[in-house]
RNA sequence: GGUGGGGUACCGAAGCGGCCAAACGGAGCAGACUGUAAAUCUGCCGACUCUAUGUCUUCGAAGGUUCGAAUCCUUCCCCCACCA
């Protein structure tokens, strides 16, 4: 093996949990410079959540990691199944999708993923291209190339016969959708999350029955999102959007658990493993505090993502609001109206008006529970009555602020 | 087609005539603490201008029985498993 497939191989196979099969990538990747033919990664992506996560990140860095290679990501919108939901009815998540929809969310995705992908060698591509002209015989011809006992094969589902709960003949049919996707682009590599594992060995089988060289499999561990436990997700709320403003960005990254943030630093921003070694240690010792490390975790990954300068105020914002417990150097107005300005209000309805508590029930728990202040003056009294002056600055929890206009 | 098991608050899951706005866990929120929106501890967690033995809405839907129903009855809708 000559030096620069090594080091290849080194820099594509970090951080993998799955890898199939490592010999047919380095040949595949010989091949590739002999003939001058970049490889084709596919990756594929669901339109029904637009937004994307640092969860998504994981195998988007994979992905650039081929660009930077040379090769070409196929990214693929599931428009064509979007469009048909999960009518298994098991998840409620994937209603159908009206087209327009569709081509919006797909484009506010193009616009993400060029944040971490090169743009000139990212080919994207609709399933609905191929999947749609197909009828109903060409389906069952499809299906007849896959057995029941291969499908079994998946954890999920014998875990889930075995115990006797309902599969969806749905679900057997989405895997293939997926592995047809990889026979109609060609693909020479799959990258995905673990819980794809399966779904990217069926694209090798049915590559192989349609005559094709099987793709590579490879698949990134998920990243646990904000709670430490689940991976991260749209549906479970425990997320960080790529397109979230940097503040919130920072405030999110830093609100994970500290023995989490190695993680992140590894599968976010792929430091490799023996500087957060180094790293680790240094905290261990307690030459380092977490929370800096984690500052700089924070920073990183705003920076990439917003810049800088965004990063760096987003750092300094954080230590102002929260260490400090000073003021945040912007905060919404609320306006009163002359009856309120001249009578005063209930602090509660001040609250809901504000925008700081969404009942006054609510709003009542906060005061009562001592989170409210008005110009740095605590009022924990539930029925009082106030008459904010203009620029009054009023806080709820950590993290509420407004200002009276 | 037959048999059995289910549908409870954001999620999971108890409750099976009053003590139920509904146990418990998770999530969330707040306070204390702190090195952070970490960890830990404590509290809150349907709404209502609410110091309450208060009012209203809620336990798949609609009716009914009862002084009183998430709990009993009827019909309906939906889900699941098993046997065919």
């Amino acid at each position: 093996m000559s030096a620069d497939l090594a080091r290849e191989m080194e820099v594509l196979s970090s951080r993998l949990v799955d890898f199939v099969a490592p010999a047919e990538l380095e040949e595949r990747l010989l091949r590739a410079r002999r003939e001058s033919r970049p490889l084709r990664v596919k990756y594929g992506a669901d339109p029904s959540a637009p937004d994307l996560h640092l969860g998504h990140v994981v195998g988007l860095n994979k992905l650039r990691e081929f660009q930077d290679l040379g090769h070409t990501v196929v990214f693929i919108i599931g428009d064509f199944t979007a469009r048909i939901g999960d009518p298994s009815g098991r998840s409620q998540t994937r209603r159908p999708m009206e087209p327009d929809e569709i081509v919006a969310n797909a484009k506010t995705y193009q616009e993400q993923v060029f944040r971490v992908l090169q743009r000139d060698r990212t080919e994207i591509r609709f399933n609905s291209e191929w999947l749609a002209p197909l009828s109903f015989a060409d389906v069952i011809r499809l299906a007849a190339r896959v057995t029941v006992a291969q499908m079994l094969a998946r954890d999920d589902f014998s875990a889930r016969h075995a115990a006797g709960r309902a599969i969806s003949l749905v679900e057997f049919l989405y895997p293939l959708v997926q592995a047809y996707d990889s026979v109609m682009v060609r693909a020479d590599v799959e990258i995905g999350g673990t819980d794809q594992l399966f779904n990217l060995l069926l694209g090798r089988e049915l590559q192989k029955s349609f005559g094709q060289p099987p793709q590579v499999v490879m698949t990134l561990p998920l990243l646990e999102g904000l709670d430490g436990v689940q991976k991260m997700s749209k549906s479970l709320g425990n997320y960080v959007a790529l397109t979230e403003p940097p503040v919130e960005m920072f405030g999110k990254i830093m609100s994970i658990r500290d023995e989490q943030m190695w993680r992140y630093f590894s599968l976010v921003q792929g430091r490799p493993d023996d500087e957060l070694q180094a790293l680790m240690a240094e905290v261990a010792a307690g030459r380092r505090s977490p929370r800096d490390v984690k500052d700089d975790l924070a920073r990183a990954i705003v920076a990439r993502f917003h810049g800088a300068e965004a990063a760096e105020a987003a750092s300094a914002e954080f230590a102002r609001v929260f260490s400090r417990r000073e003021l945040p150097s912007e905060m919404p107005e609320v306006r009163l109206d002359a009856n309120e300005l001249r009578d005063g209000l209930t602090l509660h309805a001040l609250l809901v008006r504000a925008g700081l508590a969404p009942t006054h029930s609510e709003a009542r728990r906060l005061i009562a529970q001592g989170a409210v202040e008005l110009d740095g003056r605590r009022v924990s009294d539930p029925k009082a009555v106030v008459r904010p002056a203009p620029g009054c600055v009023i806080r709820a929890g950590r993290r509420g602020f407004a200002r009276v206009a």
